[in-house]
DNA sequence: TTGTAAGCGTTATCAG
DNA sequence: CTGATAACGCTTACAA
């Protein structure tokens, strides 16, 4: 047990284990190039004093900080936050920590300010989550500046050593699958904004889905939403004024289909008798509205892990998986055709 | 413009000004003891060359860095979301950044977790969010760790200096009021869990103005939650069982509030035509959820920027309020008793 | 008011 | 394999 008083340095532990602070370096950097008895002899010392190297000296010799920077300008905030978590399950116990950078993807000095931010953080990495994980220029920064990057996103935006997706596409077709296996043949679409690659993705799934079905999606079955509640309650509104009426929609997000929930509600038509509604990204709203909602889940926790452990520990197995997959999560919006 | 390459460094700065580094060091530091035209050059060339002060070198001599944490217990993750906007709102260009350490207060090797955590990281100081700032040790470890704190809650915890509070219980007695003046006479209370100063605060308030209104609060108008969905929807089942029924519901958060809409739905009582209900905290559920609820919201993203200014520089004007009033939401889950 | 010298705790270089 | 010695970029004495 070290008692209190000031930190033990490396100066301290190679006085006591009567070495010279470079090997007591080597320790701590698992250098090859050591005898195994001097390792443990400085190990052993490094135990009894309670020794942990300080991080701001490592950052200055190293020119490089020991802090992950979560990048993010994001509408979602639980999946801000369970990425968080999972970041910090990665990086738990190690030196690492995790700095957060929200920003803003409409400002036209972005760029210039993460560029600055990197410039002073000296940050170790950064993971980027959609939408602006999406932005070439933005990697292309990071790889300048020489700081690791991962992106997360719906697609292949880059090699696997910097990406961590999920399949978005594939899991809207499931929706369309199962929609259809339950007898829906009209069925509605509200997308994402353009120009993000989830929507995009989605949007492709339920279109090939749709095709594939030899299922008909005339322009009244399609309506444009922003991944925001009112847009959602707008596009529904839409949806369901056209003749025939859809009997499902499915929408892009989970806020949106709330939007839609109160677009049906108001109409009186009734979810999911008359009008089924399937969701993604099984956000809290999913459980909370009423009937709770069918929506497709990511294991976002777990991808936030694997993308902080490419950046600290790119050769540990947990870390390879580029891909997760989403699972349907099934709950009461949605019923056979009324 | 600084052209790229190694970022100049105060000795750069020091030769291009003709002056010695410390005095570049003095013109960063804002030293009184400058003359003013010395001042003047240094500050020109710093601005030619594009310089800007090292972090880590920083952090390393002042055996501090430049980092802001946030110490929390995933309270609710849109609080958490707002909170870290309004700390980056407070330290936005300047060299603080802002390091995330969710927590799990039930784990008994918290403090000791906090405690290496502060020790490694050496933090400028930690901001920190109920339930977990209602903990006085963590507070006495911050100040035994030389470690600078501000704490969010909903009561007196603290010196001004370490505190930013929130008025629930001034709050609850104005719903309470609210819907007396509406006319409801049996209104049920579904409590947060104990322990937490934010349900005893909610709980005195709801409690008071009814006293002070002259009405009873039977055992049977209150129930036990915890903050969760499904605690809520458990106790408005309770609270709706009894007889004569309660016409209003005071949920201590937004998310039991929208536990005991479904418990209502499911037994076919209407909001707010039957049942009316309020909330607490204004979270994205209580917009969306239908019919929209009226909730208490308080100013979080203010709180926190006055949090961070209380640390980074408290002798900012916005530094100074350490009390913030929240105010009521109004929408549609109150109405007269039916 | 300014400069000089000596750290802060680590890693890199290069010689043994 | 190991160890002096010099960085890393800044601040704090202490002088001048």
């Amino acid at each position: 047990m070290a008692k209190s008083g000031p930190a033990p340095t490396i100066n301290d532990v190679a006085r006591v284990a009567g070495v010279s602070k470079k090997t007591v370096s080597r320790v701590i950097n698992r250098s090859p190039l050591l005898r195994e008895a001097t390792r443990a002899k400085v190990e052993k010392v490094i135990a009894e004093l309670g020794y942990t190297p300080n991080p701001q000296a490592r950052a200055l010799a190293l020119r490089r900080n020991f802090l992950i920077g979560l990048l993010h300008d994001n509408p979602n905030a639980q999946t801000v936050l369970n990425f968080q978590e999972g970041v910090l399950d990665a990086i738990r116990d190690t030196e690492f920590a995790l700095v957060v950078r929200p920003v803003d993807r409409h400002s036209p000095a972005m760029l210039d300010d993460i560029r600055n931010f990197l410039e002073q953080q000296r940050l170790y990495g950064v993971l980027i989550l959609p939408p602006i994980s999406e932005n070439d220029d933005l990697a292309a920064l990071c790889r300048e500046m020489g700081c690791g990057y991962v992106r997360m996103g719906s697609a292949a935006l880059d090699e696997a050593e910097h990406l961590v997706q999920s399949n978005d596409r594939e899991m809207v077709e499931g929706v369309v699958d199962y929609l259809v296996k339950l007898g829906h043949r009209r069925i509605g679409l509200i997308e994402g904004p353009s120009g993000f690659r989830s929507a995009f993705e989605r949007r492709e799934g339920f279109l090939a889905a749709m095709h594939r079905h030899g299922l008909e999606v005339p322009p009244a079955a399609l309506a444009q939403g922003n991944y925001r509640f009112d847009s959602g309650h707008r596009a529904a509104n839409e949806l369901l004024s056209a003749e025939p009426r859809v009997t499902a929609i499915f929408a892009s997000n989970d806020e949106m289909a709330a939007g839609a929930y109160h677009a049906a509600r108001e109409r009186g038509v009734e979810v999911p008798r008359q009008l089924s509604i399937v969701g993604f990204d099984d956000s809290p709203i999913a459980a909370h509205i009423w009937p709770p909602m069918t929506t497709v889940g990511w294991p976002i926790r777990e991808m936030a892990k694997a993308a902080a452990l490419k950046l600290v520990a790119p050769d540990s197995s947990e870390a390879l998986p580029s891909s997760f997959p989403a699972r349907l999560v099934t709950r009461n919006s949605v019923a056979e055709p009324g």
